[in-house]
DNA sequence: TTGCTCCTCACGTCACGTGAGGTGGC
DNA sequence: TTGCTCCTCACGTCACGTGAGGTGGC
């Protein structure tokens, strides 16, 4: 009888824990060879070779049930690990990006702020997130400044909402249409657009030419207006162009 | 009355899924002010300046209960911000170092090898990983070598095994008594350093000081010996020194 | 007899996704 | 009557951690 070695044992001398061992042994990731009449496993050498297999495997932070695959046959190591190699890529870049961000408002937070009221936090994201009202305060006026900070407009508490939420939400879908290739002249466009002006318009008041601050604003400096933290969004003139012969047709319908 | 928004509507210019504003609302997070009739969620535009926050603290990664404590004003916001500055750094450099594993096998598997074979699978971890055979090929003599690659020595299936998985393991376990204070006379770390000679008995075979190559590789290149990806493990000479002094103790009781 | 190890359930984690089955307003 | 939205369960996800309650060998 070659010699065997009990979960206590495996556990002991591997680093992971009986607990981890009952759980592939579950999944079937790895079965011990062999039961003793208690019912308790017994790993053989070829287990322990096996085991070896699946902790370097892990190690590269690939699933388990990919792992079994590998194992088994079915899947291509090479080819999982250079899918893993990618996925790991980027959350690599979005950790990073993630990262900026936070210091920069953990930097902008160490200015003697106190951070107590949550109109403060506020002001702090603000800063801090690519952000539509940042970059639009150098569109407005000093009133509507004032209106902005103070979070108190016309408009209400759901002002900030409405312009780094909805707004870059309208983006979005617009893109998503556009990418399925909609018409420009599509009912769905044509209503989003509609929505734009509505916001643009409680933004800029009833001036004439309302709102053409925020359509500006967004037009130098989309990355941060349309509140996107990734790259993925596509080629912003497209889009803008896209948005602006909708907004022609629902003018001038 | 003031206006409100059914879910829906407030999924729609959000961006967050009906179901997410439902799971919002069963942990306490964001409860709509009103139920209609029909026990429909009415959010007012308070609620939407609520959402505003939930989400861009959610795009800094913060776990939803923290959110919940910071509009509670239980946390501090710029404290919890902090904490998760730290652990983000970590995780960046987690990601990256496994990243650079990744781009090393993935490099070594493009050079036209098949990789059908789980032993070239193996072969192929043992250059990208901090390998402990990888190291101590330098120390081996052909034979060893020859074994070492086959996987087929004396020792078995288990050989790597023994020398990535429980040896750097065995390392492990001493450290954590050295910083808990353990003696190197405790029977512990005897123990461990007596399965250390073992292990380097088992690869270095009978010869005189059998086992001295195992040895010699760790103390030149501890880092790869011991399988560590993190540089979380306190200063090799201080753990090689404590090993080396609990060796001479086991060896002259 | 006392420890120690082993066993098998089985719930909890985190933030929702995904149906299942049914109701109300246009 | 047909869509559309709304509702409330309730299971699944991923890889285990953490008891709960009980058994077998020294």
């Amino acid at each position: 009888m070659a010699q065997t070695w009990k979960v206590g044992a495996v556990a002991d001398s591997s680093g992971v824990t009986v607990r981890t061992l009952h759980h592939w042994d579950e999944i079937g990731l790895l079965k011990p060879s062999r039961r003793g009449l208690n019912g308790h496993r017994e790993y053989t050498e070829a287990d322990l070779g096996r085991l070896y297999v699946v902790i370097v495997l892990r190690e590269f932070g690939l699933p388990l049930d990919s792992i079994g695959a590998c194992l088994a046959g079915g899947l291509e190591p090479k080819r999982v690990l250079t899918d893993q190699l990618c996925q790991v890529e980027a959350a690599y870049a979005a950790i990073g990006r993630l990262r900026d961000r936070l210091v920069k408002v953990v930097a902008a937070a160490g200015e003697e702020r106190a951070l107590s009221e949550p109109a403060e936090l506020l002001q702090l994201m603000r800063e801090a997130r690519p952000s539509a009202d940042a970059v639009l305060e150098a569109y407005l006026d000093d009133n509507q400044r004032a209106e902005l900070a103070s979070g108190a407009a016309a408009v209400g508490p759901a002002l900030p909402y409405l312009l780094e939420i909805e707004w870059p939400q309208l983006y979005r879908q617009a893109d998503d249409l556009r990418r399925k290739g909609a018409s420009p002249s599509d009912e769905r466009v044509q209503r989003i657009v509609g929505r734009m002006d509505e916001l643009s318009t409680l933004v800029g008041g009833n001036r004439p030419d309302g709102g053409g601050e925020v359509r500006a604003a967004w037009r130098e400096n989309p990355a941060a207006m349309s509140g996107e933290t990734e790259e993925t969004a596509s080629p912003w003139r497209e889009l803008a162009d896209y948005v602006e012969s909708a907004r022609a047709l629902h003018r001038a319908p």
